[in-house]
DNA sequence: CCAACTAGTGGATGCTGTCCACATTTTAGT
DNA sequence: ACTAAAATGTGGACAGCATCCACTAGTTGG
């Protein structure tokens, strides 16, 4: 009863041009938000854009088709939410005591989603096999997470906290630690723990980052 | 035709009693190691078994309360190669330098186990809702992940290459650093490395758990 | 203005988890 | 030892899922 065409006229191709798939996403956002990659389940994503199961197979190959796009999507919050964390932290670029309270933006903003946001946290890095990780600098988007975190260890470089010689590759035990625990306390063994233990094993492990920034 | 009784005789609950209960674990432990989680389908699983699918039913609450034995069988084979790479390592309890090595081969033997098996790797992590993490300390089993760290860690302040103040929750940051570096690249975005950048990772992480532990 | 293309529909198939009713074997109580 | 009860497996069914094929109505480029 959307319209009041004559009967027996069905509704097609009405939708503005590429509604439809990016309705999918959203859809399929929602659906991961609320359950994890394995509630982005195609019908159901149809369903709510209000379109029959077959009419995404015109914008996506498969289901897994869909779930990447919507890891990707993911992603992107994930990146917007670390920017905006970052963003916030006031100081001049390369001013040591900024620098560092930045390093710690990027963390919390990356376990705050983690806590906050378990299902699209999860989506995000259960990548269907393939669709390797989207290439970064795009046009206006967020930098992805690594990008990000690069780009404060560059700066605690420049500001002299971090010399040269441990700046060389220390994005990755970084990055590891802080996703390790998001994990670990998210969907892993550590999940159901209480939220004063949850902020004191992130002090914990904001002071053993700090041990390798010397 | 596994045995000549006579014809109409249904084959009926012959099997030695919990076999069927402990083939399908084991089928769900072959499903895991080849396709990770997912793959664990209670259908193929009684199939391997040779037995009707309600049959599973008879063990098992839903597919979940499966998946969730065969997790635990999974985090036990992870805990077993964890404690045969210490075994490994010679040195007298409290020696230094055995100490600081047995850590390594903690460490070494988690990352192994995810890139050698990262089909039982991300079933072991993967508890579906509840079923909490299996009270250590039973009848001869291998210790947990957690509390071989933690065994390792004490003789490391018990050798005093540890300070009892930097010991205190040391576990959490570190087993937060192997597990995100063993996540990152097996299932993450830093997936399809070459072998030689993912060991200079590993190299990497190594050095930078070393820092704290001053 | 028509032909090709796009994006939707309808219907079907095979797989999955799960339920109910039933049969048989095993165990336990007397 | 004999029987009642509990365990264990079977058969058949259902709904939901991803996906395929054939078809059609709008849209668009020549």
């Amino acid at each position: 009863m959307t319209s009041d065409r004559p009967a027996g006229e069905t509704a097609r191709a009405r939708r503005p041009r590429g509604a439809v798939r990016g309705g999918l996403v959203a859809a399929g956002l929602e659906l991961a938000r609320a359950g994890g990659p394995d509630a982005v389940v195609l019908r159901e994503a149809v369903r709510m854009v209000g379109v029959v199961p077959n009419a995404a197979y015109r914008h996506f190959a498969d289901r897994d088709e869909l779930l990447a796009a919507v890891s990707a999507a993911a992603m992107r919050e994930l990146a917007a939410r670390m920017a905006a964390g970052v963003a916030r932290v006031r100081g001049k670029y390369g001013d040591p005591a900024a620098a560092r309270r930045r390093l710690g933006a990027i963390g919390r903003a990356y376990l705050q989603f983690a806590a906050e946001e378990p299902g699209l946290f999860a989506t995000a890095f259960a990548l269907p096999r393939q669709h390797a990780y989207q290439a970064p600098g795009g046009t206006g988007q967020d930098l992805l997470p690594l990008d990000q975190l690069r780009a404060v260890l560059d700066e605690l470089a420049d500001a002299g906290v971090l010399s040269r010689q441990r700046r060389a590759g220390i994005e990755y035990p970084i990055w590891s630690t802080v996703h390790g625990l998001a994990v670990l306390t998210g969907q892993g063994p550590l999940r159901d723990l209480p939220d004063a233990t949850r902020s004191h094993l992130e002090k914990l492990t904001s002071a053993f980052i700090g041990e390798a920034l010397t």
